[in-house]
DNA sequence: ATCATAAATGCAAGCGCTTACATTGATGCT
DNA sequence: AGCATCAATGTAAGCGCTTGCATTTATGAT
């Protein structure tokens, strides 16, 4: 071996084939634009030497990265991982590559990695919920870089969403709840601050009191974050209470599923004595006991159709359109009739 | 605004100084080499531009990407999101970046993958288990790109692995199902065909069986892949056996609770009919009813003891060092005495 | 002051690829 | 046969950064 090894480049590619290395570049672009004879030739010896293009260089200079950037708030638990898995496989299909990263629910983190995900050529982002700095949307389209928000439903924002209306879902929700006769309605809701899901989600559990009379005031909610032990703990809290709720909703199955641990723990049945709530319908909500009355969101069709949106964006350069996506209430076990 | 925007570029920034690029290239990379006064001008260029490097570029002539690439089988489920989780904030901590993709559980992906992230310039790369074609091994010798494997332990491969024996492990918690008297035993396994940590799994459980004089043919293996709906299929596979096992050890906690909640529909009660064990002790386990026995791994340690152990090779070139693990067996519900 | 020495900075050569443009050689028309 | 046309390929100019080496400037000992 002559020298020390070190990866084999297009010109090696190149000398072997006996061709410049334009056309070996084409070959692998634009295969249609070189003839069969030198094309085969190029591919032999592409694989004789186990080539594989520098990405970096190539980025560089075509200036396009064939990369598409996500920033979730969270990778912990299961809520985004199934509408990002859809989004992935359907990029992949269009012969993207998904970069994820997290942002553990800090804007700052989230303004860095969108940068860094920038400075890495990403052709387009997928970003969660509208709340953000505006600067970042100007930053973005200042350097042209298409984005998708979703998990959440606006129309006549700076991007485009592809998600559903997290307000008028749960107060399809609530609206259930109460019909069963609740009217001491508590919430355990995931922190509101740059978080319009969460807020919206409120928003429509007091939409729901206000069409029913009841008033709005007397809605308790505890703002805790992402954990099943933050749920439990907001739980006993709302328990303790003088007058304790008859139906508590939480802004998420994760939440509610605390809940219901902590009732079980603390000897309070479900749903005869309270009735819990949750949103999302993660797998876990069909697996716990009593399993969870929550609302359904359409996660894999989400992550499939924010994925074609923000392909169009990069490759017809248009502006992108929003679309909101149907949710419905799954009614099981967690949700009973005041007692 | 003179052309149609485009980012700014370490020029700009040097211009605006007043400086030459290779000093603003120091300013970034290396600070101490530039003097109080230039660097305070520089720095005050760049933030002034809203300067961020382009990181192709950086790596291009750098041949370094500070990027770290991780391949695990699935993003899906909970397994791997923990210990992935503690890998990447060590590596974020000693400033890398974590690149994840899944294979889905198909050596042609995993193979695919790792050239495209090598090819991306990826330091280092994090891989799950040993088995795999030695190619691959051989390939990442020559470029010389480090590689830790990580949730199996097996000292002597081709790469070193930060892990545990999880033969040992299985062999401990089959120990004390024995000990409860249960001799009729059967397994829901993972796939085994290229997963290794499947198939000592199951070693483990045939080592106990042999240590206490029970025939290991008599062990009855279902393998499947990774979804609670097949564990539930194989569960009531196994239960429609004209002899049923006693007790059936699942691979892992994912196929245990669908185990489960198959007995749960069958009306088999657990543990008193059957009792039921998993593997990994991820969070479903107590959250499910009955909570489940099952083995504990401390993904969060493995992960970042992982990062460590892998920026240490890319740091120092050294070959590196395999690290053990213990696990334990975690007592709960799921698991007691023979009928 | 003077000069060796070290610190700070500048110069410029790549890194491996894509692509506009130039060149070559066929092809088919009159 | 002669020429326009077009398909196939080659040439070479960057893309934005890092870094070895050369050059300038400051430092301090004589």
């Amino acid at each position: 071996m002559p020298k020390p090894w070190s990866a084999p480049t297009l010109d090696d590619v190149a000398k072997k084939a006996g061709v410049s290395t334009a056309t070996v570049s084409r070959c692998l672009n634009d295969p249609k634009r070189v003839v069969e004879a030198t094309r085969t030739r190029v591919m032999a010896a592409v694989s004789e030497l186990g080539y594989t293009p520098n990405f970096a260089a190539r980025v560089m200079a075509a200036k396009r990265s064939f990369t598409i950037g996500a920033i979730i708030p969270t990778m912990e638990n299961a809520i985004f991982a199934r509408g990002l898995q859809a989004f992935q496989e359907e990029i992949h299909n269009q012969g993207y590559t998904l970069l994820v990263s997290s942002s553990a629910y800090q804007p700052e983190a989230e303004e860095e990695q969108i940068r860094t995900l920038v400075a890495r050529g990403a052709d387009g982002l997928l970003l969660i919920g509208h709340d953000r700095d505006p600067r970042i949307f100007d930053y973005l389209d200042r350097q042209k870089i298409p984005v998708v928000v979703a998990w959440s439903f606006a129309p006549n924002q700076s991007a485009p969403s592809v998600g559903f209306d997290n307000r008028q879902a749960m107060q399809a929700l609530a609206e259930q709840v109460m019909k069963l006769g609740h009217t001491r309605l508590a919430a355990i809701s995931a922190l509101t601050q740059g978080n319009d899901r969460a807020r919206f989600r409120i928003e429509g559990i007091r939409d729901a009191m206000r069409a029913n009379g009841l008033p709005e005031t007397s809605l308790n909610v505890i703002e805790t974050t992402y954990e099943i032990e933050n749920g439990a703990a907001a739980f006993e809290q709302l328990m303790s209470l003088p007058q304790r709720p008859t139906a508590v909703l939480c802004g998420n199955d994760v939440l509610a599923v605390g809940a219901v641990r902590q009732a079980e723990k603390m000897g309070i049945s479900i749903p005869d004595e309270v009735s819990i709530t949750g949103f999302d319908d993660i797998e876990l909500a069909r697996i716990i006991r009593p399993s969870l009355t929550t609302v359904h969101v359409p996660h894999r069709e989400m992550g499939r159709k924010a994925a074609v949106e923000l392909i169009d964006m990069i490759e017809t350069g248009s502006t992108g359109q929003s679309l909101r996506l149907e949710t419905n209430v799954i009614n099981r076990e967690s949700l009973g009739p005041v007692a």
